[in-house]
DNA sequence: TGTACATCAGTGAACGCGCGTTCACTGATGTAC
DNA sequence: TGTACATCAGTGAACGCGCGTTCACTGATGTAC
């Protein structure tokens, strides 16, 4: 009989904590030589370990790399879930306009990105050449887009859209991304988002990763920095742009 | 005496010629291995001499890194200077909409980034770590803001400005760099771009480039690709943004 | 125009380094009876 | 509970590779008289 759950075996335990510590680890080294500069053997030589004990883990570096994508994407988009549920939360509940749900969100997502810039260059960056992101990156990839999406959801439900045409393929597109959105978990009969407002989101969407992507890669470096007034003053002009 | 330059030795074109074809066959490395995967050996290589000749050249790896920085900078930038400069040029002279201007530099920005790929990454991507970017970097660097700008200031000159309040750090920054930017030559007397404007525009220079980032290292996958009629509605809206 | 010397491009060998990955192995942990 | 066997974590040596950079050198090109 295999044991239960909660009570592995010795080995199991300390495998769980081997493969978190070498990403850990992994992660550390990320902070300090980039992507290209994450080595086995200096992981394992900072664990006290040799090289080749490694592969017990992660059958490859490549195996490692994909590993940290996915712990990046997971952080990033559960910050963004997170700051959205606590905007939800709060005192004045049921009536949380969308554009502070949206402020906090975008708050959220750069504050993550300053406090883990490494980690933010390896999934919003340049990519690693040679480096092919295997399907199981797509999920994680997806929750921030998808938590935006809720905000304009919560939107729709309350009544605030203003349609206004769109042209052939761009509306095209739109409506296929509209209607491949999963329905949010509790809200089975949510609202579609009109396909013009999903357009505007995804045009703020890309403006705020790229204002974090200047800030962080220092674009702004001797005029708007820091950049904390410049990022709340657009992400301001950007709800209002969306029609939050 | 020395000679003329226009006559110059043999072996001063020789080594005009080589330095050029060392950064050529330097940028198609780029394109396949990335800025990391760069290496002094393999350019050698592929040039038919021994590693250290190169040292004849470019006194280190990231001497070469740096002349390819520059070239890049230098490359998107005179392609945005180009297109502004022909659709000042076009048959409607005199008169032609800025908004028109700005989405011929936005889309000029976008064909450059999209022929060249790598050297976008090098430049507006990730830093690669361990590289310091001497300051012969900033001029080119700032060719690109700099065609903005000048766009703005015709648009400011044929009167189109619509002010609006600033809060108080980012007012203070905006302005110190409009004071900051060079009167465009020729213009002696340009008109001064109004702080707010001059923030909206950053806010669409970001998110010009936020969205060729995102086009371009993947993030549109299986949404708005391909880009060409999310790019061109949002240029649209962003000239409306700004308000050219 | 011709010669002697200085400059410089390119060579080839070497230094010292680090990397990812494989493989046969030892010894500890877990499992079945 | 005790023993025999299977599983698996970690070792250490090795393979084969490529890298940036230095250095003493040869031989071609340029310069001064």
């Amino acid at each position: 009989m295999s044991p239960p759950n909660a009570a592995q075996t010795a080995r199991e335990r300390a495998r769980a904590e081997l493969t978190r510590e070498i990403r850990q680890e992994a992660r550390r080294q990320l902070a300090e030589a980039g992507a290209n500069g994450l080595s086995l053997r200096a992981v394992a030589r900072e664990l006290g370990m040799v090289s080749s004990a490694l592969y017990r883990y992660y059958p490859s570096r490549d195996d490692l790399l994909t590993a940290l994508i996915i712990d990046a994407y997971n952080a990033i988009g559960a910050a963004a879930e997170a700051a959205i549920a606590e905007a939800g939360a709060g005192a004045a509940r049921d009536r949380v306009p969308a554009r502070e749900t949206w402020a906090a969100a975008c708050r959220a997502i750069r504050a993550w990105a300053v406090a883990n810039p490494h980690e933010y260059a390896l999934i919003y960056g340049s990519p690693v050449p040679g480096y092919r992101a295997p399907e199981a990156t797509i999920g994680p990839a997806s929750r921030v887009p998808l938590a935006f999406a809720s905000i304009l959801e919560a939107a729709v439900a309350s009544g605030t859209a203003g349609a206004s045409a769109l042209s052939g393929t761009l509306a095209a597109q739109a409506a296929a991304l509209a209607a491949a959105l999963p329905a949010t978990p509790g809200a089975s009969d949510a609202p579609a988002i009109p396909a013009d407002m999903l357009v505007r989101a995804v045009i703020a969407w890309t403006q705020l990763f790229g204002m974090i992507s200047f800030e962080l890669f220092g674009q702004f470096v001797g005029s708007f920095e820091p950049a904390d007034a410049f990022f709340d003053h657009a992400v301001a002009q950007l709800a209002a742009f969306i029609g939050l």
